[in-house]
DNA sequence: CAAAATATAGTTGAAATCAACTATATAAAA
DNA sequence: TTTTATATAGTTGATTTCAACTATATTTTG
């Protein structure tokens, strides 16, 4: 059973990497690599592969964008994420739309090996950052899992952006008091004590890059 | 002319892939990766490579003690610097530090190429950044760039822990008043106008790394 | 349609940060 | 040994954030 998989990460160098380890697997005949969610979208409507592989944090289309398509319109295609941090919150909801694997950026290749193997036979594969996030989903009301409304994210940059709430509301054109309740609400929802926090998850969740 | 390489990077992975591509360069002969600066200093201790690349932002030991290192007992071993992040500041003092060339992690693999063989020719490759570099070290005075204490560096870390002056005060046994004066010199010294800017500083320098 | 979510704007008061200073003891460097 | 850098502690006042509310118009959803 030789396996064809493509994946996505828009630091070319790692997708270049990442690809010529997973050609050494050997179960895998065929792999393609993309620099965003939209390119692996465009290759999986071409030609079906059996395993992708994603990174989170993507310019034009991120990783949950492209769990959602793909587990939607192609559930038989297994679907491993990537990402830089190891968020909870994060693993859990990709987990509810349907994700096989995840795995952070400091695994070694044995893991990833050993996880595709995994998502092509089981159908998943389970390693402690996925058991957290099964713990954390029953204790903690997933209503409260990231979901940010577009206006919050917008108001979440612009304070890593290093704007205060009057300078925000001069921009958008509305009171500094509707954004004190914006950023009320993203304290509530991502959890932060303070504008530290705020910047920390921005950073986690793929809303805000640095540089 | 078959070139030595070793190098350094955290994510075991990205290090692993790495290593993969730079063997398959036509000039290169052998490749030994490390996990931290550490161990890389190890490696060059024991035989002396052509180029060493490391990543910057590492634990146990940073990218810029291994070029203030290497570049100091062997200053025949090309640097090439590996970042996240594309920071000026940093860039120009590793540039002070001896290091021979400077990639951000989204690079394409030939562009390694061009600058392995051109650190080794010419002994240094400029690109974009390096040349933003020079361009800002004759504007801003090489004094202001990231010399941070180490209490300052403890007590950034704690501000990115979401604590409040009075803990970070009562957590070191010294007034909040001091830990103000402490949190001034960082907002002049790191350039940031808020708790926002100090986050993103403190994770662009490496000094704090999220969860 | 009715209910829920979202974006808006406000009040009030406490807590924390921001900015610009003075000052002193100690340690490190010239 | 001066000088400089660092860590300490303080004052003062303005600005900003934090927290908990009420309230309302609009949009989305069941």
């Amino acid at each position: 059973m030789k396996l064809t998989i493509y994946l996505a990460d828009d630091h070319a160098m790692f997708a270049n990497a990442l690809a010529l380890t997973i050609e050494g697997f050997k179960d895998v005949s065929k792999v393609k690599t993309a620099s965003n969610g939209k390119e692996l979208i465009d290759l999986v409507e071409k030609k079906k592969p059996d395993v992708v592989i994603t990174d989170f944090e993507m310019p034009v289309m991120d990783g949950m964008e492209v769990i959602k398509r793909i587990s939607k319109k192609y559930p038989e295609v297994k679907i491993i994420l990537l990402t830089m941090y190891n968020n909870v919150q994060l693993v859990r909801e990709a987990m509810d739309h349907g994700v096989h694997a995840f795995l952070t950026k400091s695994f070694d290749p044995s893991e990833l090996e050993t996880a595709i193997i995994s998502v092509v036979e089981k159908d998943f594969y389970h390693n402690d950052l996925m058991y957290k996030a099964l713990k954390y989903s029953a204790s903690v009301n997933i209503k409260t899992s990231t979901s940010l409304t577009d206006r919050e994210k917008e108001v979440l940059h612009l304070i890593c952006d290093e704007l205060t709430m009057k300078e925000i509301g001069d921009k958008l054109f509305v009171s500094d008091k509707t954004i004190q309740n914006h950023r009320q609400a993203l304290l509530r929802k991502l959890g932060a004590k303070n504008t530290a926090g705020l910047v920390k998850k921005a950073i986690e969740e793929g809303i805000y890059k640095i540089s």
